[in-house]
DNA sequence: TGCGCTATTGACTTCGTAGTCAATAGCTTA
DNA sequence: TAAGCTATTGACTACGAAGTCAATAGCGCA
């Protein structure tokens, strides 16, 4: 709490450093935690200047959602090899310690789209994003021979679907090891791009021990 | 905004009253829409009555997701006949117009639970009354040779997940109709009961037809 | 070096929330 | 019919949030 020295800074610069923070609030907090105050605090500047960037804190609230996703969708599709393989790292990277915060945020969005329609527009526009980037693996894999798939885009729906139904539990107090509940997106995913259950797990468990 | 004359009820009555009014509005608007305020207007009675009976908000609010809870589980499993037939009425109510505030309930309440442990608490509870439920369900089509499934509680599992992640898509804009999304839970739970995809569809439909 | 532009602040208003507690008034009972 | 119990209220405090706007002060440029 030490009064300091304003700092100016240009316009663009100071407006990426606001967005990138609630950004970080938002996937380590959640979005209701995105105030005036709480992205104001920790760049040292007052909440009125947040307010002078971003009309209202709704507006800054879609801002770091999409922001977030969208460095975090980098993250989850990022590596090459056998589209087998990557179908397998998205998973672990879906399933890793890293992906609970983005588990959280998916789900915090969700509920969050109920009471904001500007979030709820970008939220749909997100999950077209992410639709689009698995499709293109599963895609590349049929061609691959690597599975038989006839129809991807419905791949993707299962998988993603999957991906979400596992993603609700993810505050519950005591976490549920059942191996049908833990194993369901490899098992799901499986099912959906007609391959074998048992060695997809495998290969997203190879994939997972290798972070 | 008529100033009424005081009504004096039985505790018992009025502490019932108030907690059916909560659910409503958790049921209808959301938790987060659970506050003094809007709980006691439509009573027509002061904010601190409610604080008198509850000692807290968060602890009312846990209180009307168990009562909602409750109310909801009896109407989803209610019925009889044929276990495969129960099954499918229950697919049916819960992808029912009915089933949309419930799952919007669900949804609300698993973010809820990040920052309420109570609520968290009582989540997971709500979560182990319904799996007890449909294990019953699953293990009477068992013996009565409906349908063949060696492990009960890994189907009904898989079934819960398939229904949390469709109801994850419940405040997107404009609702995806694609069939892989629309049969999703159908599919997934002849997939863990290992029946017959297309005919449980069916039944499904005739089900969702008969409301 | 000093001027001007504008990024940044401070002081403020308004709103909605939870909660406390003494005072009030409806109902029951004697 | 009067007394007493207690359900209910009113007035209040305290908090934290969004947002407005005139005043201030850093920085670039002349």
């Amino acid at each position: 709490m030490v009064a300091q020295k304003r700092e100016r800074k240009l316009p663009a610069e100071r407006r990426e450093e606001i967005l990138a923070q609630a950004a970080r609030i938002a996937l380590s907090e959640g979005l209701e935690r995105v105030t005036l105050r709480s992205v104001a605090e920790p760049l040292g500047v007052r909440p009125s200047l947040i307010n002078h960037y971003f009309p209202s804190v709704d507006a800054l609230i879609v801002s770091a959602f999409d922001s977030a996703m969208t460095r975090e969708r980098a993250r989850l599709f990022a590596g090459d090899g056998a589209p087998l393989d990557r179908l397998a790292s998205f998973i672990a990277r879906v399933e890793n310690a890293d992906g609970v915060a983005l588990t959280r945020l998916w789900l915090n969005a969700r509920n969050f789209a109920r009471f904001n329609t500007q979030l709820a527009l970008s939220l749909a526009y997100q999950e077209s994003l992410d639709r689009q980037l698995l499709v293109d693996l599963l895609n590349s894999g049929v061609e691959a021979g690597e599975f038989a798939c006839a129809d991807t885009l419905a791949a993707c729906i299962r998988i993603f679907v999957a991906i979400d139904g596992v993603g609700v539990y993810i505050n519950n107090p005591s976490d549920f090891s059942h191996p049908v509940f833990t194993n369901y997106i490899s098992d799901v995913t499986a099912w959906a791009v007609e391959t074998d259950a048992v060695e997809l797990r495998e290969r997203v468990a190879r994939a997972a021990a290798t972070y």
